[in-house]
RNA sequence: GGGCGGUUAGCUCAGCGGGAGAGCACCUGCCUUACAAGCAGGGGGUCACAGGUUCAAAUCCUGUACCGCCCA
């Protein structure tokens, strides 16, 4: 083995080696336990950034752990067609090349992003093997798969037929760069500097009387076709009824007294322009307003508007009415102001509130189960604290404006005919069907040239992706998926629509579980942009430190609720533990005896100390492992294995191993080799989910080396993944050892401070004197008085040799004194004001215990053991504390 | 304006009713044949503030301040 892990040598050959193997499959038994996952489909044009490194590491994580559990495991990968970025890239490739997709015609334009698919689409499923994800490739999904495309219609028809789904006209928020209808959630509200400007409306048929009405969007009094006051408004009562006239158009627009007015802000009376802003709409229906229509798909001024302005773009348009209005005396005054302003989050345009036919979701109805669903906890949301902000959402939801004025998704599957009948209906021979029996005869029918959302057919995933509408084995098999990790941006976009639509069409939740893990900030906390320049590669990462280190890092780092702020410091650091772990592992193969079998059942009686210490450790942290695991708490699962690992194995286990492993007793030295090789294999196994690389490669050299191993611990196993994922046993858990090794570890410690006190070289021995008044105490350190010695490299040690006369230091630890003789105190001082801080901590932490064992309350209110605690911690400080004041008046007399 | 998070060591964060913790950074000493990507030792915090509940509050409740996110 290398002196150092060197994960560039090892990873690709390692993932090379669980696809020839076939690990990934998934393989349905008749185990009752199931687990299974869709994986959130990453844009087909995306490169995985680091929130996809996150979301997929999580989900491995989950899917080998579940897998090494003995899981019926599934893990359905694939890419989404991300209608609008798709079409918006390719567009732009044939931009550089001076070509429009109307040059091209809608087919030879999708001929053409399927090209680009075939040849650069698999880039983020690539990178994601890298990260050591292993989804069942063979289940790979598209969203524009021809199976999952069959789900979209069928959804479609189905939703069509029982009226959830229908066309409207309405005002939408368009996007006029895309120019297309987008949905209201992708619309991003910013605030943004703006103007009111006042402008007077003369009143018709009084010369001096006028209202004046305030707004931000100047031009759009163009469409203007009415004012409102408020009915309760005296100012404006005169009014209502009257009619004004619209400055530089000059029509007729009546003053109506409608509440939407708000008698505080501006004037009071606002215009009303319902053919382009959302409130004024619902004005305009309830008091049966003309609509009139000033702009085009491109946000260009065009309909009935006086000649001057037609053409104009719309910001164009609000200078030339600002001025006219300002040069015509209507414009009263302009405010400054910030106001939220609607953008269109693909393109960054100012969406346009306007007026078209597009296909809805009745939204409402199939929200209903959607919330009861999660309300009776058929789905939990972890943190819990989500489901809030998913109710808000859902009990106040709109309609879903589904259609896309794109070429690039699925093709809505409507027809018209010539009277504009629409026929929906899964394929065109169908719809040619029914539109005979609607005429009586052969008509020509126009497909409706929109496309879905692309949020329609990744609702369906959870259940598309395993076959549906065809009843297949997967689908019975593992719908309802286990568990969704996603990210909370996505919770109203993806996470509300696949629990609609699978309640709908597969009638139960689409998944058991929501894991809503946290964003990835750059070290100051900000959102990591390409503009900003902050983003971290993954790829990069990987490179560098290793694809175990990275994500072992984003698993410490996911702690419930909260964002992660993730540094190049961190993730060293645990590429430092993957070295560590590496380091280890070549520890115990220097150690290792050609023909020893290192079975799992060693004859207990024959354990040490330290063995029992570690094995009870070990059990532990493989019961906490396993519990926070199941509760989604990677950072804790992963804590505890780095803190076990470097701290109990690594730091004391390992260094106390030596002394047997160096020493005489072969009997003794068998025990040790095997208890350093089962708990390592143990703990690479609990640890295979976080760090699947470095774990696979040390579990394969183990078999390089032709270790033999029991079948527990994997013997014939060619992978890791294949053997069982580590439980504790409880017959391995042994109290006794383990306190007395912890006693003997503070000891040790305090020992150690003693010399760095004087300044001792570590390869120098001392001699220690150490006192308790506990025989007990006194035993066990006589029985671990060669770890003591080793540990601290002792020259001489005296257990209970009574008070020590001479010149010395000393300190009190757990009931022990440690006195250590020295020639020559280098600085009473310094250390009468060391002993003097410890003896103040002291009879502090005395003065309060001893004040909760006089409160009666205490003593009657408190649970018994808390009491007991008390006491017991009243005679640990009395005597620590007795020792203390020894010392130091000794220390004085000096 | 409504809702949801957060405020604990210099930094990043655990802990969420019974003796204040980790990683990084810092200071001191060590290249000790697993590892200098390391080892050993150490310093450092009225747990945002104010009330309340409790025998007991960083932890529960109420309010305030500040930071962040979502929705209007």
């Amino acid at each position: 083995m290398e002196k150092s892990y060197d994960p560039a040598e090892v990873e690709g050959r390692i993932y090379d080696f669980w696809i020839s193997s076939g690990l990934h499959k998934s393989e349905i038994t008749n185990s009752a336990k199931v687990f299974s996952i869709v994986i959130p489909p990453p844009n087909v044009t995306g490169s995985l950034h680091i929130g996809h490194a996150l979301n997929n590491t999580i989900q491995d994580i989950l899917i080998r752990y579940k897998r090494m559990k003995n899981f019926d495991v599934l893990w359905v990968p694939g890419t989404d067609h991300a209608g609008i970025a798709t079409q918006m890239m390719v567009e732009k490739e044939l931009a550089s090349e001076g070509l429009t997709k109307n040059d091209l015609g809608r087919d030879k334009f999708l001929e053409r992003i399927w090209q680009w698919k075939e040849n650069s689409g698999s880039r983020i499923t690539e990178q994601l093997r890298r990260l050591g994800a292993l989804p069942d490739w063979e289940m790979e999904r598209f969203t524009l798969d021809e199976g999952l495309s069959e789900a979209v219609r069928k959804v479609f028809v189905d939703l069509y037929s029982q009226g959830l789904i229908y066309r409207d006209k309405r005002l939408v928020n368009w996007d006029p760069e895309l120019r297309t209808a987008i949905s209201d959630l992708e619309v991003e509200q910013r605030e943004t500097r703006g103007n009111y400007w006042y402008i007077r409306y003369p009143i018709e048929g009084d010369d001096g009387l006028s209202v004046t009405v305030a707004t931000t969007r100047p031009e759009t009094m163009l469409g203007d076709t009415a004012v409102a006051v408020h009915p309760d408004d005296p100012r404006y009562s005169a009014l209502v009824g009257r009619n004004a006239v619209l400055p530089l158009v000059g029509r007729k627009i009546p003053v109506i007294a409608d509440e939407y007015s708000d008698p505080e802000k501006g004037t009071g009376a606002v215009k009303i322009t319902p053919g382009h802003d959302f409130n004024d709409f619902e004005v305009g229906k309830r008091n049966g307003l003309d609509i009139i229509n000033i702009l085009d798909e491109r946000g260009y001024v065009e309909g009935d508007v006086p000649e001057k302005y037609s053409g104009l773009e719309r910001f164009e348009a609000r200078k030339a009415v600002i001025k006219d209005l300002e040069d015509g005396g209507f414009l009263v005054k302009v405010e400054q102001t910030v106001h939220m302003v609607p953008y269109g989050d693909r393109s960054g345009a100012v969406v346009e509130p306007w007026l078209t036919d597009q296909w809805y979701v009745n939204a409402g109805e199939l929200a209903v189960q959607a919330i009861s669903c999660v309300e009776r906890g058929d789905i939990r949301f972890h943190p819990r604290f989500w489901e809030n902000t998913y109710f808000e959402w859902m009990k106040n939801i709109e309609p879903w404006c589904i259609s896309r004025q794109l070429w690039w998704g699925h093709r809505i599957p409507a027809w018209y005919g010539p009277d504009g009948e629409i026929f929906v209906a899964a394929n065109e021979h169908e719809a040619i069907a029914c539109a005979e029996k609607h005429y009586g005869e052969e008509v020509t029918l126009v497909r409706d040239p929109d496309v879905l959302d692309t949020w329609f057919s990744s609702g369906l995933w959870p259940f598309s992706t395993l076959g549906w509408p065809q009843d297949t084995e997967e689908l019975g098999h593992y719908y309802p998926t286990s568990c969704l990790v996603t990210g909370f941006d996505i919770i109203f976009f993806w996470v509300a629509r696949m629990i609609m639509l699978g309640l709908k069409f597969m009638d139960d939740v689409p998944f058991r579980d929501v894991y809503v893990h946290g964003l990835i900030r750059d070290a100051k906390g900000r959102k990591m942009s390409k503009t900003t320049g902050n983003v971290i590669d993954p790829i990069d990462v990987i490179e560098k430190y290793g694809a175990d280190a990275l994500r072992f890092s984003l698993a410490a780092l996911a702690a419930q609720g909260r964002d992660i702020k993730l540094t190049f410091p961190v993730i060293e650091g645990y590429r430092n533990f993957m070295n560590k772990i590496w380091n280890a592992t070549r520890f115990v193969f220097m150690n290792l005896e050609p023909g020893l079998v290192y079975d799992s059942d060693v004859d207990s009686s024959r354990l040490s100390v330290p063995d029992r210490w570690i094995l009870t450790r070990l059990n532990v942290t493989l019961g906490e492992v396993e519990g926070f695991i199941e509760n989604y708490e990677f950072d804790k699962a992963s804590q505890a294995l780095y803190h076990f690992i470097w701290d109990d194995y690594c730091d004391w286990y390992l260094e106390i191993s030596k002394f047997s492993l160096y020493g005489e007793d072969g009997e003794s030295k068998k025990t040790t080799l095997n208890v350093l090789v089962r708990v390592l294999l143990r703990s690479l196994r609990a640890l295979h989910p976080f760090a699947p690389y470095i774990t696979e490669e040390i579990f394969r050299i183990f078999g390089e080396k032709g270790v033999s191993l029991p079948e527990s611990e994997g013997l014939g196993s060619k992978s890791i993944l294949d053997v069982q994922y580590p439980t504790p046993s409880e017959n391995e858990m042994f109290k006794d050892e383990s306190e007395q090794v912890e006693l003997v570890k503070s000891v040790v410690t305090g020992i150690r401070n003693l010399r760095a006190i004087m300044g001792v070289h570590p390869s120098d021995k001392v001699s220690i004197h150490l006192n308790s008044e506990s025989g007990e105490i006194e035993d066990v350190l006589r029985e671990n008085l060669e770890i003591i010695f080793g540990m601290s490299s002792l020259g001489d040690c005296v257990v209970c040799g009574g008070d020590f006369q001479g010149k010395a230091i000393s300190e009190v630890v757990s009931g022990v004194e440690i006195v250590m003789p020295v020639e020559n105190l280098l600085d009473l001082e310094k250390e009468i004001s060391r002993l003097s801080k410890d003896l103040a901590k002291v009879s502090q932490e005395l003065k309060k215990t001893e004040g909760k064992l006089a409160n009666s309350d205490f003593i009657k209110r408190a649970p018994e053991d808390i009491v007991e605690k008390e006491r017991g911690k009243l005679d640990e400080f009395q005597s620590h504390k007795k020792k203390l004041e020894e010392i130091l008046r000794k220390l004085s007399a000096v």
